[in-house]
DNA sequence: CTGAAAGCGCTAACAA
DNA sequence: TTGTTAGCGCTTTCAG
């Protein structure tokens, strides 16, 4: 006689351990109370079989959500391919491992903020993370999310706040620069719809102004092609700039080689530092000086809030640091 | 007064149209016959609603799980850090999102090859994408799972295999760098227990062989770091070498700092190139001659497969392509 | 071709 | 503290 390998469910365990199967219920899911006995047996009776509950079936009673949706607002679908993105997606997926949940990736068209409350109408959606998310998209989002939704970015008085310190970074670089004798310090911006990357020109503003340096900012998007043509800019409208401050690792890298193509040295005649610390900044010529952003630990952080369902404050920091390498 | 705005199910759907809910249902499924008009009338109330099947609902009664699992075979947890397999897990995600599927990365450890059936019997699992996977994690996996699982590398009679030709990408990179003059061209290789990474090997054999230059290899493991080791080695076993192979453009990047460490130019001395073609290498000094490795279209067909349940050839190959640069 | 009915595996009142 | 009961939203026989 062949029997069919079947997964145990919770009426396996609740016979096993000859309880019924709320009992089993109460203590796998650490809800409700149960003796000491009951638990004991419960327990060992579930571990023999394997048991594993079905995030499934729990989902659909609890009416709770089977999958962790990374919400990334941007003009086109192709928001989803960036690295970026990727790398909070497996953080984010790590996090959801032990609780059965899956992790999808969704685009939200700046264009249409309303389209976050579709997803939080979604019954299969858990839970949310905002990526690169604007005030627009922010006021879209329904109270009755209130606990499942975290940003990474800026939040709001619904949406929980998980960022880089991006102004205490980007201050480090700058301060960095003026103290290695660099006095025409310009910068290439992150794209301006993103408020959070404000903070780094403001933390750029603060420090040069506090030097009584000359202000030089040409917009960027974080982008290695748009890096390469602000350099020319920068030379263009002022040649004697010594140091080009850009707001990602892709964006001073497309600096530097901009630069190379005009035959200017780095960082002999002009200074370029970075922001993110992506693992190549290490390995190429010359090596990036750049500020750390920890990409990982942030998502981490917002999942965990987002499944853990306890409450957070309104805005979660993390530290970025120098890194002092041969760029700048 | 307020109605609380649930999401319709398909209760509602099929009260709107006026027919059974399991009408309905079959009509939404697109399976089993329906009527010209009651399709018509269900297809139009369902939209008029904005419904949206529930995933977990469906998966608990059709038994198909709710999440496609990203399996990565390695010895220690932190594969999963990979910036590749984010990528693939990005990939996954966009194919299974019409699915209202959400995707899974897992830890599949080397020793313990076994841990494949654990997964296999998750009920909440969809389908599994195997990863860097070995003939012993293949030897694993259970009948059950077939049509359920592929595998992004090598695979077996019941796992269809999706991976890049490196073999050939391999082959038209050495045979540049032939064409190109050079005649003691060493190679850093993948890991060995990656079986995949033996195919490039074995190009690099055969072209070697077939212009009867001497054979020059030196362990690697895809990472930057060994790259940099390996550039010594050659360089102390076999000081004329003039050109030197990475199996991966982090390798080259390590071998291209560990060669200058040592003064050599490149690719003034030494030729160097890698494989990838990750966004970075065109944008180091010197830029990167590598070959074209097209991870997303790979995992969206890996994904796809296993979703569609449709049957699939047992390997699909795609094809990698030199992109000339600076670096060799 | 359509509807009634029976669950998928689990949790959450409600009684006991 | 425990068991009984009633579903969560959907698919799928099985009769009509």
């Amino acid at each position: 006689m062949t029997t069919t390998h079947r997964p145990p469910t919770l009426e396996d365990v609740a016979r096993a351990a000859g309880v019924s199967r709320a009992t089993a219920s109460r203590v796998i899911a650490g809800t409700g109370y149960a003796s000491a006995a009951a638990r004991e047996r419960v327990t060992v009776a579930a571990d023999l079989l394997g048991y594993a509950p079905n995030p499934a079936a729990r989902a659909l009673v609890r009416g709770t959500g089977v999958r962790l949706v990374v919400a990334v607002t941007g003009t086109a679908p192709t928001v989803l391919d960036d690295p970026y993105v990727h790398r909070v997606l497996g953080a984010c997926a790590r996090v959801c491992a032990p609780y059965g949940l899956g992790v999808a990736l969704h685009w939200l068209p700046t264009r249409a903020p309303g389209e976050v409350r579709r997803l939080a109408e979604d019954r299969s959606v858990g839970g949310i993370i905002l990526i690169n998310t604007t005030e627009t998209v922010l006021d879209a989002v329904p109270v009755g999310l209130r606990g499942r939704v975290a940003s990474i970015g800026i939040g709001s008085a619904l949406v929980p706040a998980f960022d880089v310190d991006n102004g205490g970074g980007t201050e480090a670089v700058v301060r960095h620069l003026y103290a290695s004798g660099r006095r025409r310090i310009a910068m290439v911006t992150g794209p301006r719809w993103l408020s959070c990357a404000g903070r780094s020109v403001g933390a750029y503003r603060r420090v040069v102004r506090d030097a009584a340096l000359p202000v030089r900012l040409v917009p960027g998007d974080f982008s290695a092609d748009r890096g390469r043509a602000a350099a020319r800019e920068v030379l263009a409208r002022w040649p004697d700039t010594d140091a080009i401050v850009g707001s990602s690792d892709a964006t001073a890298l497309g600096v530097i080689d901009g630069l190379r193509g005009d035959g200017v040295q780095v960082p002999g005649d002009v200074a370029v530092t970075g922001f993110d610390d992506i693992p190549l900044a290490a390995m190429t010529t010359p090596a990036l000086t750049t500020a750390t952003h920890p990409v990982t630990q942030i998502a981490s952080a917002a999942a965990t809030a987002v499944l853990d369902g306890r409450p957070v404050p309104p805005a979660t920091m993390f530290p970025s640091r120098l890194v002092r390498r041969v760029s700048g």
